[in-house]
DNA sequence: CTCAAGTCTCCGAAC
DNA sequence: GAGACTTGAG
């Protein structure tokens, strides 16, 4: 995010003078097939870039060039699926044509392009522009809510599925209406009422998911034709980076858009797909010709990364995949060393043997350690290897996994604030009302969120309407007027404060900083600490843009993947997945955990689609490497915190025999025999069955709650006098008999024998005894 | 209502 | 084995 700033004012330069020459003296750079990307002037044109063949050098070559042309930056679109990948695109166009140019260009990644559009015509499909966007934890939230209020058991539909039907039915634009009207089985019709319910709570909220960034565009495109010819007017140039990732609605907005200049340019290569689990759709990049009957299409084969040993190991790979287009990747580059291989006793075995081989490099190919990458499959798996590099005391840096921006304090801060900028935001305001505790607890929050629903307000509205809520505790009503008079106050300073004196005070005032720092432990102390590196961010954010406050800064945060945020780390070893390592080059790479049900996962194993798409991702992991390859795997590993005994990956076998050199505890005993006794005797490893009770209660209709609802407690007001013999009901226990009652005030108990679970004695304050017949 | 302790789930990749 | 969620006592 700062990386971006900082130059331009220094190097305004000259940027049409020397950056001509520049251009010139690297087209002499290029090799033909290359120059011809570059070169092509107008009209569709489809780059099929094999790994490591220069495909970022064409595209950024290509925008330089374009703009050396005459074509002004600000006609040109160019989009990414990481920031990662947008920001190095620009700095690379930086250095051809200078900082200025550079950023003027539209380039970054889909949804945040996307979201900078829809910011500005918000108005036109209803939100406002300060819209909240919602992350897939939010709209995980939000989905239990629902299943919650709807009645449907979590049980038996994971909100997790639940959410990733209705992701999948956006994907593939598929509205509510329709989805529920052809839904045949008992989950795809719950799915649809929550699918339903999702999307107006979204609404109501001004608030977009991941997957709105990208449909809503095609929405404002196709209802307002003249909002779509201005970006189309802008857009004289699209450029489509890794297009083989893209999804269709994502296909879809790239044809709106680049369909009057037709000057579309997309770049990729159809084995390195890897997202079709996200709606990827290969079929896009495999139909390019098709759409456009008169694209020019360019390969770039020659591969200038890796290895001779390298490439073959990674061709022995993906030629077991079934489709591809057609593509020799070939290289100058010399034989290099064999991919080595090696088994392990466990992953701790595993990570040692990478921390050697990471000194091994350095000592004796005078490496450093940001020349090394070690690769997995789940980001589960980075553990064990941080605390090997970290007692060895190698450097590192893991990207992705638990972001900074994921961590519960820091989302709780960015909720107060997009509070801030939304109040209509209920997802937000549901998850700071009472963080830290201000006494509104859970039943609270049900008569509130009922209330809203009915009156059809937001929440917030509800909370500055607590007077008409029904059923309210005295000290919840109050508490909720405090909490409302709270956040109004700095609504109303909105546009008074700069942003980060704002959110200063303001999360000063909410008390979170305070319970941090009084909570005490080394845990509340990193938050405390990670509160405060929030707002000190915003004050950084804000001082490289002036203009920009805090509306701007959450929709950024809303986008970053942390890759982004060590950038700058100097030498270090890299530590991430295979999925966040595409696009990257590294003198070694380590892939580690090739291991049956781990890589391929267990469940791509039985299906063949899913097969190729792990294979594709082994075939980036190898692709990723310069000089050498490692692979390892484990006799056996700890998943779910128990022990299995994999199988090395199928994987490893595809790769010719003559290419590989073993090592490792391999090498000193008769591993054959000795680990197939290992493994015969602990069959079934890793199949986990759900527990038994579903069978038990499969009579008894959906709703628990029956009894429950009979009884409503807020109609008691727990003022009732209860006395010995009485008959009660309790939310929980059920009926029983009062034995005695004792003490008084505050602290009266009664003691009751419950018919389900015997005597217990409760505190009438809070134990809300119901006096039945 | 809140907090602590116990239980269950998870670990498929990311904008 | 950690984090999320449930349960139970004050």
């Amino acid at each position: 995010m700062k990386r971006v700033r900082l130059k331009p004012a220094e190097s305004s330069d000259s940027v049409n003078t020397s950056s001509d020459a520049a251009v010139r003296s690297l087209l002499a750079g290029l090799n033909s097939e290359q120059r011809k990307a570059v070169e092509h002037q107008n009209g569709p044109l489809l780059i099929l870039a094999g790994a490591g063949s220069g495909k970022t050098r064409a595209l950024t070559f290509r925008i330089a060039h374009l703009i050396t042309r005459g074509v002004k930056p600000w006609n040109i679109l160019a989009l990414t699926f990481t920031n990662k990948a947008a920001a190095e695109m620009r700095e690379r166009i930086a250095r051809l044509v200078g900082d200025d140019a550079a950023f003027k260009i539209w380039a970054g990644t889909f949804h945040s392009i996307f979201a900078r559009i829809l910011r500005r015509e918000a108005d036109k499909l209803g939100y406002t522009s300060s819209f909240s966007i919602h992350d897939s934890e939010d709209s995980l939230n939000l989905i239990k809510l629902i299943m919650t209020n709807l009645g449907i058991s979590q049980q038996e539909h994971t909100p997790q599925a639940v959410r990733s039907a209705i992701s999948s039915a956006k994907n593939s634009m598929t509205p509510w209406e329709e989805y529920s009207r052809n839904a045949d089985s008992i989950f795809e019709k719950q799915t649809g009422l929550v699918y339903k319910e999702y999307e107006q709570n979204l609404k109501r909220s001004n608030a977009m998911d991941f997957d709105d960034l990208l449909i809503n565009i095609i929405r404002l495109f196709e209802a307002f034709p003249a909002v779509l010819d201005n970006y189309r007017e802008r857009f004289q140039h699209v450029l489509v980076d890794e297009y083989q990732d893209t999804n269709k609605p994502q296909y879809r907005a790239v044809q709106l858009l680049a369909w009057k200049h037709r000057n579309l340019c997309v770049v990729g290569d159809d084995a390195q797909s890897i997202y079709r689990w996200r709606g990827a759709d290969i079929e896009n990049i495999l139909t390019f010709e098709a759409d456009f009957k008169d694209a020019t299409v360019v390969r770039l084969e020659r591969n200038y990364r890796s290895t001779k040993r390298i490439l073959a190991a990674a061709n022995d790979v993906i030629v077991n995949n079934r489709r591809q287009l057609k593509k020799e990747l070939w290289t100058e580059n010399d034989d290099g060393d064999p991919i080595y291989q090696r088994r392990c006793r466990d992953e701790r075995e595993e990570a040692s043997s990478v921390v050697d081989v990471i000194r091994e490099n350095k000592r004796e190919h005078g490496l450093k350690y940001s020349d090394c990458a070690v690769l997995y499959r789940i980001n589960a798996q980075s553990q064990v290897l941080e605390d090997a590099l970290r007692s060895a005391g190698v450097p590192y840096r893991i990207v992705g996994g638990i972001s900074f921006y994921r961590r519960k304090e820091v989302k709780d801060v960015l909720a107060y604030l997009k509070l801030l900028v939304n109040p209509s935001d209920s997802e937000s305001l549901l998850r700071v009302i009472n963080e830290p505790a201000r006494g509104i607890g859970k039943t609270t929050l049900g008569r509130l969120t009922r209330f809203a629903q009915e009156q059809n307000l937001s929440v917030f509205e509800a909370c500055n309407n607590v007077e008409h809520v029904p059923h309210l505790q005295k000290r919840a009503r109050t508490a909720i007027q405090e909490f409302a008079r709270f956040v109004r106050t700095y609504i109303d300073q909105l546009n008074n404060l700069p942003a980060h004196e704002l959110a200063r005070a303001y999360i000063d005032e909410s008390k979170l900083l305070s319970y941090y720092a009084e909570a005490g432990g080394e845990e509340n102390l990193d938050r405390w600490n990670n509160v405060q590196r929030v707002i000190s961010h915003i004050a950084e954010f804000t001082e490289a843009r002036p203009d920009a406050g805090l509306a701007e800064y959450l929709q950024e945060v809303a986008l970053v993947d942390d890759t982004e945020q060590m950038v700058d780390a100097d030498d270090v070893v890299t530590l991430m997945t295979m999925h966040g390592a595409k696009g990257l080059e590294f003198p070694v790479v380590c892939v580690v955990g090739m291991e049956k049900g781990l890589f391929p996962l267990s469940r791509a194993e039985q299906q063949p689609d899913e097969l190729e798409e792990e294979r594709r991702l082994f075939y980036v992991a190898i692709t990723r490497a310069e000089q050498r390859v490692y692979l390892s795997h484990c006799e056996r590993r700890y998943r779910f915190g128990e022990l299995s005994y994999p199988m090395p990956s199928g994987f490893l076998d595809e790769i010719r025999p003559e290419l590989v050199e073993k090592l490792g505890i391999g090498r000193q005993r008769d591993l054959g025999a000795l680990s197939g006794n290992f493994r015969a005797a602990r069959p079934g490893d890793g199949v986990r069955r759900k527990p038994k009770e579903e069978t038990l209660f499969n009579d008894i209709p959906a709703n628990e709650d029956e009894s429950y609802s009979q009884l409503p407690p807020e109609e008691s007001g727990g003022r009732a006098k209860i006395r010995p013999g009485m008959r009660v009901g309790h939310s929980s226990f059920g009926e029983g008999q009062v034995l005695r009652v004792a003490g008084s005030g505050d602290g009266q108990r009664a003691i009751v024998r419950f018919k389900s679970v015997g005597e217990k004695t409760l505190l009438l304050k809070y134990a809300k005894l119901q006096v039945l017949g």
